[in-house]
DNA sequence: CATGAATGAGTATTCATTCAT
DNA sequence: CATGAATGAATACTCATTCAT
């Protein structure tokens, strides 16, 4: 019951940890849930914790959102670079720009990550963008070079496609297949038929 | 009466008329760039009018956005019809999805509008957007009729392409003729050669 | 139809008396049924008139519950200074004591007129405050007189007991019969056997 | 189980009581003072507080109220069953109604408090309430035992008459002893000759 | 003179952030 | 380090009063 204890002898750190592991993941929750607008404190109470905590761990409300986008921003990279290293890039890019949006669709955070360009331009965000951005591009360059997407594409023109497929998908108001059909046929290259003229 | 009748002739609300109309167009400018969040405040204080006047004319913010949106769906259906009934339904179509691409994505205020779906639906902004579905409606299967555009596509299925398209748009980090030019391509029929799985 | 109509030729004075008159009374009944907390547009549109016609009449929101005051003050001195002079002084005090709670129990402007004191005391009300305590002081002289009523109580002393027995009755709580009957007899001449201390 | 314990030892909100204390301390002194048209701000003022606090311990300006009078109706009722529960309940019943207005003559807050009746029915008003009446009912069953008090009165009529008085002493018209005078007596058994048609 | 549009100070309430315990 | 109480700027909306028409 003395500082023997080793599980309650040292929660310093531990605890610490684990507290700003508890509030990124109760706050991406409600962010996702309840939008931007939700209080600090409703996230430090479903957190458990006090909103000092909240605060000792990230000095703003944007340092938490920022914190949150990072670290989805970071994943979504990582999954992109390993499907562009696999043998099926070209498949695999309209299977990730399909699974992004269907993942992304009730994830309002993941959205507001991606749509948010310039606001949070902190060197963190900045990081975690890149890390995303060059995954994706890398699957991109693959696709394209399988003659599966149009060469003219680029990667922040797939970024702002994917971010209008979530808005559309969080809409609601269509099936988000179709929607994401009509995307997807639309970056696979120009037939002769369809071009626009004809 | 003449200039006589003191029911006509009193010109009334000249500068009444002028306020609201200033008021209109203050907030449709300031919620374009700003977005919801702006004071209605500072909206009356841009107009150079008291919040009071604001109030009068419009019982509640939500009213004075749900006003500006109704005046924007009316023209865009309006738009819509009379393309429907012009000779190159085919044609128009792309042309005036890209035209209200072009028209809104400097518009946060009519790309809410269109998002917003269920959260304004009030007498007239369910009327103003019946005009909006109805007109567009017309055009599309106009379009569809002709062959130019896919035929599963619904009129809802369109609106919320536009939708996103205007939320690409507004995210200024591509081109928007080329995004634009994505998503038509997608709503064009499917030709062989885009059979997602070929 | 020229100036030779009677009738409307001379609107003039007529009308702004009949505005006077109907935006007195209009706000006696919205005084009465709501409270003060009325604004003062409600009024004017339950008038039928424009707000600046109120303020035409009545250059203060206070101003017009005071002609409201001095209106009611002055009928109720009335009343009691008739019943003073009448051969039954002593019956006609008890009874003129229910009649005004039973009168005015439904009627907040009274009651505020004659609660507020020292609120209104300008020229007017003092005025007709002055005739209220007139006839009610003749009524209860002559009631005192007659042995019917305790002799030390003061006109004031009556006052207060009538806003009381008001206050009372609004309350809805209590038969207001029962009320009045109560503090009446309280005010009757002390018998041997209700001496406090017996 | 000493000072060690963390559970117990922790002095915790020790000035957030005070300044819940504080705040209801004032809010009670000028409510009683200016009645209910305080602004919270003014309130918070004058307890050397921020808005936020009071806002912290009454979520609402009717719960703060609402909190004043709960306070006072509990205490009045305590007192009332304690005289109940003496010998001498009989006087016990008209000290307690002198002392009750005199007490609340200068407060606003308990008037408001007993003529408020079914606008504040939240249940913590309620029982309050409930406490208060049932003290009250105890006392004056008593007295009418005793032969001292009507026995036609009910709890709620001689309330109601307490309400009456206070509003009476608040007045400031008349001398508060002699008014309760009247309507104690008032409450007497009726004598012969006191027989309304005498 | 009547009208009602315009004004703007005033009010309750929320929430990001700081700081004493 | 954690807690949650305190802070106060900010915001939507109301209403008495003024003034152009």
């Amino acid at each position: 019951m003395t500082s023997a204890d080793p599980t309650t002898s040292r929660p310093l750190r531990a605890d610490a940890r684990r507290n700003r592991a508890r509030v990124l993941e109760v706050a991406q929750e409600v962010f996702a849930e309840e939008g931007l607008a939700v209080p600090i404190d409703e996230i430090a109470r479903r957190a458990g914790v006090g909103v000092g905590t909240v605060y000792r761990h990230f000095p703003t409300k944007d340092a938490l959102f920022e914190a949150i986008i990072v670290e989805r921003l970071r994943a979504v990279g990582e999954a992109a670079r390993e499907l562009a290293e696999g043998p099926e890039a070209g498949t695999g890019f309209f299977a990730f720009f399909e699974q992004m949006v269907q993942n992304a669709s009730l994830n309002r955070a993941l959205f507001d990550a991606l749509a948010a360009n310039g606001s949070f331009n902190r060197e963190l965000t900045a990081e975690a963008s890149n890390v995303m951005m060059t995954g994706l591009g890398q699957l991109l360059a693959k696709a394209q070079e399988a003659g599966r997407v149009r060469s003219d594409l680029t990667v922040t023109d797939v970024k702002t496609l994917m971010v209008g497929c979530l808005a559309m998908a969080r809409q609601g108001t269509a099936d988000p297949r179709l929607i994401v059909g009509v995307v997807c046929d639309g970056m696979r290259p120009v037939s002769p038929s369809r071009t626009p003229g004809a």
